[in-house]
DNA sequence: TATTGTTATACTCTATAACTATA
DNA sequence: TATAGTTATAGAGTATAACAATA
C-alpha cells in the first residue's frame, strides 16, 4: 500500500476514481443519462419484485389498469419492445391471472390487454412500492428540479427522432 | 379498418399510441428516463460504431486517453461493470492495438490502462461523431435545459445511493 | 398484399463463481 | 487473509426471421 494518503481503504478507494469524473466521460450527458437509468432500474425492479414483477412486466401491467384498453401491436411500440417480447410478458401476466387478453370485436387479429381484479390490487401495491422507490433515488434532489426533470425528459419524449431505434 | 378519422395510417398509429401517455406510465420519471437513455445510448452506439467501437469500448477507450492512468479495477467501478467484462473490453481493445496493459511499478498485481497514438486518433474521431450525435438527441432542448440536465444528472450521480447496485 | 400476433432461434449482455499471482 | 486480474459458464435480455390468421 503507498498511497497512504486517506485514512480507510474505503476513503481511498473512493478518491481514487472520483478523480475519473473529471474526463470526458464524466462530462458526457449520455453517460450520466445512463448512470441515473441504471439506478433507478434497479430500484425499480427491487420494488416491483416484491410483487413478481419485474419494469417490464409491471409496465404491461400498468397500461392493462390504465382503462385505455390498448392492443399488442401499440404496447410494443409503446414501450418500444418488440411483438414477441410482449406476447411473452403477456403470457406471463395471464398465467397469473393479472391481464386478460380479449379479442377485438372490430378485427380478429387484435387482442387487447385488460387487468383483472387481482390485476389491479396487484398493480396498486406496486405502484406504490415503485413510487417510494422513486422518491428514494430523487431524494437528492429539490421539487423544483424533479420537475425540471420530469418536463426536460417529457419534452425528449416527444421530440421527432425518439421513435426510431 | 373502422376509425378512419386521421387520414394517413401513419398518423392514425400515432394517435393510437399517444393517449397512452397520458396513463401512469407516462408519468413515471423512471420511465422516460429509460426511454431518453434508450434514444441516447442507440444513436451514441451508431456515431461509434464508424469506428469499430460500442458506447462500453468507447468510454473504456476514453478513460484510457484521459491521462489519469486508471487500472482495471478503477474502470470497473467507475463505469459499473463486473471486473471480468473489462477485461474482456481491454483485451479487445488491446488487440486492435488502440490501448495498452502497463504493469504499475508500485504493486505488481495492477494493471494501469494507457491508449496508443492509434488509439488517440481513433478516439478523437469517435468524440465527434459522439458529440454530433449527441446534439441531434438534445436537439429539441434548449441550452438552458440542456445545462439543467446535465446538473441534475450530475447531482445524482453524486448522491449517496448512487454507487449501489 | 399488409398487418396482428405467435413461435423459434441466435446473439448480446449481465451476473456469478472459481482460479492465479501478488500483497 | 485480502485484492487485482482472469477464465468459464449460466441466465437474462434483445434482435431477427418465418409463420398462421385475418384484413
Amino acid at each position: 500500500m503507498r498511497n497512504t494518503s486517506p485514512s480507510s481503504p474505503a476513503a481511498r478507494q473512493a478518491e481514487g476514481i472520483d478523480r475519473l469524473w473529471g474526463t470526458s466521460v464524466g462530462e458526457d450527458t449520455a453517460f450520466l443519462l445512463a448512470r441515473a437509468n441504471a439506478i433507478t432500474l434497479a430500484a425499480a425492479n427491487a420494488a416491483v419484485g416484491a410483487f413478481g414483477l419485474k419494469v417490464r412486466s409491471y409496465s404491461v401491467l400498468a397500461l392493462a389498469v390504465s382503462g385505455e384498453r390498448p392492443n399488442q401491436r401499440e404496447l410494443s411500440e409503446f414501450l418500444r419492445l418488440d411483438p414477441s417480447q410482449i406476447v411473452a410478458l403477456i403470457d406471463e401476466l395471464e398465467k397469473r391471472g393479472l391481464v386478460r387478453r380479449e379479442p377485438d370485436a372490430g378485427d380478429r387479429r387484435v387482442n387487447v390487454v385488460v387487468a383483472t381484479d387481482e390485476g389491479r390490487e396487484v398493480y396498486a401495491g406496486a405502484r406504490e412500492a415503485t413510487e417510494r422507490a422513486e422518491a428514494e433515488c430523487f431524494s437528492a434532489l429539490d421539487d423544483e428540479d424533479r420537475d425540471r426533470l420530469k418536463t426536460i425528459l417529457r419534452t425528449l419524449a416527444a421530440a421527432p427522432g425518439a421513435s426510431a431505434g
